[in-house]
DNA sequence: ACTAATTCGAACACACTTGAACAGTACCGT
DNA sequence: ACGGTACTGTTCAAGTGTGTTCGAATTAGT
């Protein structure tokens, strides 16, 4: 692989699921840890992304709402990982499905490339580079029209519209918080409006949340608790949490990261 | 093997994997590495690929990375450049505009990114891209939904269904093609539905085409010459087609690139 | 058939990339 | 505050890749 290829493909990591990690970048291309920062750092030198101890992030787009966010993404990534992939058994081919924006729905999306005659709505501009990428001509990848938000998610009148007028096997909503009170929730009310309508698309609600959603409370809500029909999450949870949950949404899962 | 086919071959193949290695490719040909270096310069002068260390990738490997999009656009830069700026001033402030794909409304995109309160709709990710990257709060960018050509397009019904529902002050349309018999054409099939919402979508059409493209007919027809109320083109027109296009379009406008 | 032009390969000096070793630094739990 | 662990950048050596220059071979033109 060209070194050149090998920084081109980091930085698509880094813009779709928020951070990576050198030592695993390291031992998925096969060099070393000195061979990974140095090619961090020419990514960093052009401004692509930003270099943080451990790895490096997105070069901080949707900080100005959401503070310490690309920090936050790169600890929680075993659990995204996890998560995306009990998600991603969920998946069979020839499947119509929707990803919602956010990062772990961008690591679910790299699960879900190699699946064959898969059709993905979306309104994550980095989930559809991902698909774009992989370059499958039997995969169908619908990006929903809209105004862009600086966490490269595609909102507004145009985007439910655009949803309306198709039906889904299933979404995977990723969300920013849940609680027993406002449901699932999310900072940007155009992302909620954007997120109901994938909701009202699709047959089945599978909503992927790590552990430290609970208790998070956004502006705005999208569906409450009981709407989803499945719901992954990962072992941090405490108990009250997940009986509730458990008695709550009629599918729960929960993985062990690692 | 000619030299000619040899090209061509490392082409088809740098396009087809992403990434070729000089040392692979002298083994696989039976030549040696400078032969093969030399052929990818000469590739790479025509802005085919790009050369890197070790070997060559392809021009833009996957979305906006500036200098991509600029290699890309080589081809009659001087041209593109006089109509875009052109073009630019027929935009004021506030106004709501389309721009249809193309490296001609991507020039054109980059002068208007100083227009206060623009709003604009594009199904062109590498044009959004430029408008997000100025980063201006004033301005609004509407991509619209749809699956994603080779081209960086959003095309197919969503695209067509989003634009349905919006109006613009003015379409500036790039096209690949014109002649007097098929009107303006891409080669795209999609991409021509798409442009044909844009123009019912707009009050005034903008064409913008360089004068390579006379004569020139993709499979597709988007509508007809006199459908334009402004064209803008540049002096390499000949004297035929020059006359034949100032009686069929209201507003002819040459330009002299340089 | 002769000459000119082009293409190719070999050799060279130089530049780049990589991995290992090391000393220093940041993070984390106690 | 402290120490252990993991991460960092620097330096160096080895291996690759690079362009230039030259001569040989092939091709094209007259």
């Amino acid at each position: 692989m060209l070194a050149q290829q090998r920084q081109a493909a980091i930085l698509d990591r880094v813009r779709a699921t928020g951070g990576v990690r050198v030592s695993e970048l390291a031992a998925e291309y096969g060099v070393s840890d000195m061979t990974i920062r140095r090619d961090l750092e020419a990514l960093a030198d052009r401004g692509l992304l930003a270099k943080v101890h451990g790895g490096a992030t997105t070069v901080s787009p949707g900080s100005a709402h959401e503070p310490g966010f690309a920090a936050k993404s790169v600890r929680q990534r075993d659990e995204k990982a996890a998560i995306a992939a009990r998600a991603a058994a969920l998946v069979s081919p020839g499947d119509a499905i929707a990803l919602s924006a956010g990062t772990t729905t961008a690591v679910l999306a790299q699960r879900l490339v190699d699946v064959p005659s898969l059709t993905v709505v979306t309104n994550s501009i980095p989930v559809a580079d991902v698909f774009y990428r992989a370059g499958r001509p039997d995969q169908t990848v619908v990006l929903t029209g809209g105004t862009r938000t600086p966490s490269d998610a595609l909102v507004g009148p145009v985007a439910v519209a655009a949803i309306g007028t198709l039906h889904l096997d299933m979404l995977f909503l990723g969300v920013h918080g849940m609680s027993e009170r406002a449901g699932y929730t999310t900072p940007n009310l155009m992302e909620a409006d954007v997120n109901r309508a994938l909701v009202e698309a699709a047959e089945r609600l599978v909503v992927l949340a790590d552990s430290t959603k609970w208790g998070t409370v956004g502006i705005s809500s999208i569906v409450p608790l009981e709407r989803a029909n499945v719901m992954i999450t990962d072992d941090g949870l405490d108990t009250t949490a997940r009986s509730l949950l458990s008695e709550t949404v009629p599918e729960l899962v929960v993985v062990n990261p690692q």
